[in-house]
DNA sequence: ACCAAATTTGGGTTCAGTCTAAAATATGAC
DNA sequence: GTCATATTTTAGACTGAACCCAAATTTGGT
């Protein structure tokens, strides 16, 4: 229970890799940075930095881990008289007044999604987890409408409703990034968000008929 | 206009690449064949296979490419008493009829798809090819509803339908990677993706009020 | 046949990522 | 404390994609 010495090394040396990555990648941006630096500068081989993290995007997503299961919560532990597309909702407009880091609404946040946008190699990364998301979120209707894993039908509810939500999150970031003002950013997507999910509501409960 | 001896061995070479990476990749796999072995097949150079193809993943896609103007397409060509939501599903359900290739519903096209799923870097281009469409769909859907380019709304009317209509297509193309039966699939999919679709149409046509 | 422009090539370099075998280090038993 | 064992770290070599340059080849026009 006390964690050895071992184990505590080991916990020194990861965070020493993931903070000065963290570090470089804020200044220089992820593709002026190359694993090689941030093993040195962490004093440590090469190898080991491969070793605790597989690829150099984790080195990168590890300080700030994009959170693949969080549409899937929405759904699940939303009040059962609440259609998916209203948790959704109720989620992003959530997320937007109180300038959720997600979303990129602070200097900080911001910056990180920055550096991601720049960079090929972490959006395509990113879109990846959103592709997860979009699975897990299939897997939770599924499991809200009592229907099995794997019914298409909730595969494409997922897709519309993930579709959407992807969208929304998309102009919030831009619009983060170039610098906007929060609060007039809320303003000006609010109603067009609010609008779009009150139409995806009706595609949520009914079942399809049986035929 | 009648093209030299120049183009027209440019256009040999650029065929050779093309082709023999095709087969390669088609009996091996994509990560199982390196540029080099594709150059040297080809009987030209590793540098001048990058010259006609700046990556690896254009070697692939350039015998099957990505069409990622389709769904902008058929928004853009669909009467105008049509919405885009009964556009999009009549353009799926028509390819599922005609057993269009591109949702993998016949031999060597699946085995197009299953060679695009088992890699990741393939699996990834095709992400962001289809994140390419999403944007044309906006701009297509900005252009119909005589609004303004990079209107929000619009962008997040593109990321539901889009999203949508990927996600029909994976179920499609997973279906057909398997080896189902193209008329089971369309039987199993077909309504389904008719009954999402339907409730997608509210969606479309009306603005939003001008608050 | 010759010159200029375009194409191809060889060689070199970077960087991510993998592998193996050898050093360094912690742990547990005595 | 010391020794055997397990774990971590490291060096070193290697592959494959992709970029760069400068030299060699080929082609088009004259």
């Amino acid at each position: 229970m006390t964690m050895g010495l071992r184990e505590t090394k080991k916990q020194q040396t990861r965070a020493a890799l993931s903070e000065t990555a963290s570090a470089l990648f804020r200044e220089r941006g992820f593709d002026q940075v190359s694993v090689a630096e941030i093993a040195r500068m962490a004093g440590v081989s090469v190898n080991t930095a491969f070793n605790y993290f597989p690829t150099k995007e984790d080195l990168f997503f590890d300080s700030q881990p994009l959170a693949e299961n969080h549409l899937a919560d929405v759904v699940v532990t939303a009040p059962s008289d609440t259609t998916p597309a209203d948790a959704l909702l109720a989620d992003l407009l959530g997320a937007l007044q109180r300038r959720d880091p997600a979303l990129g609404l602070c200097k900080d946040a911001a910056a990180f999604w920055r550096t991601v946008a720049e960079s090929p190699t972490l959006t395509a990364r990113s879109r990846e987890i959103a592709e997860r998301a979009e699975r897990a979120l299939a897997h939770a209707l599924a499991e809200r409408s009592g229907r099995q894993t794997g019914d298409p039908e909730t595969h494409l509810l997922a897709g519309a409703l993930c579709g959407a939500y992807r969208a929304a999150v998309g102009q919030i970031r831009q619009r983060a990034i170039t610098g906007e003002d929060p609060s007039r950013v809320l303003d000006e997507l609010g109603p067009t968000i609010e609008y779009l999910f009150s139409h995806l509501r009706g595609l949520a409960q009914p079942l399809p008929p049986p035929s």
